[in-house]
DNA sequence: GCCAACGTTGGC
DNA sequence: GCCAACGTTGGC
């Protein structure tokens, strides 16, 4: 079991959004960045727990949990020409990106923001912190037990 | 393979 | 809207 951190816009898709998916999972689509692609397609697994992070926007920071329930498979956007995520040199036999599904698991009562997450002299090893511009990258288990308790304590 | 130019991310 | 950090592209 790994932990991961994921981030979203969420005017783009938020965590209210996952969890008022229909089907009862969202796709995890549109990564188009070789590191975060790796990541997932390598490493991110079933049941693998997720911190949901909301970038580019007022108050940036955790707002919940979501949970793997499909590893990584070919991103369907990839080979959709309306779609912004269409690129013209995946195909399905050889698909460049991947997507992976998750469920809604739990929504913090406030947002442990990044302003918080700074902080806090335990986090600051974090991924987060350390480098930017990454859409999916691991968690330590320490730093996700530090957050979720961080949330509660709010 | 180098590296300059350019594009994107994301906090502020 | 600015800009730092970093990734990608493309000429050579």
């Amino acid at each position: 079991m790994n932990y991961w951190l994921f981030k979203s816009e969420p005017d783009e898709y938020s965590l209210d959004d996952l969890a008022n998916e229909k089907q009862g999972f969202g796709v995890w689509d549109g990564i188009r960045n070789y590191q975060a692609r790796n990541i997932l397609r390598d490493q991110v697994s079933v049941n693998d727990k997720v911190l949901f992070y909301y970038s580019s926007c007022k108050i940036p920071g955790v707002a919940g949990i979501a949970q793997v329930v499909k590893s990584a498979y070919p991103d369907p956007a990839q080979f959709d020409p309306s779609s912004k995520y269409y690129d013209s040199k995946a195909t399905p036999e050889k698909p460049r990106w991947f997507c992976v599904d998750v469920k809604f698991v739990k929504k913090f009562d406030q947002v442990v923001t990044l302003k918080s997450l700074k902080m806090q002299q335990p986090l600051s090893e974090m991924t987060l912190l350390k480098q930017g511009r990454l859409s999916v990258q691991p968690v330590t288990e320490s730093e996700w037990h530090y957050i979720v308790t961080l949330a509660k304590a709010q």
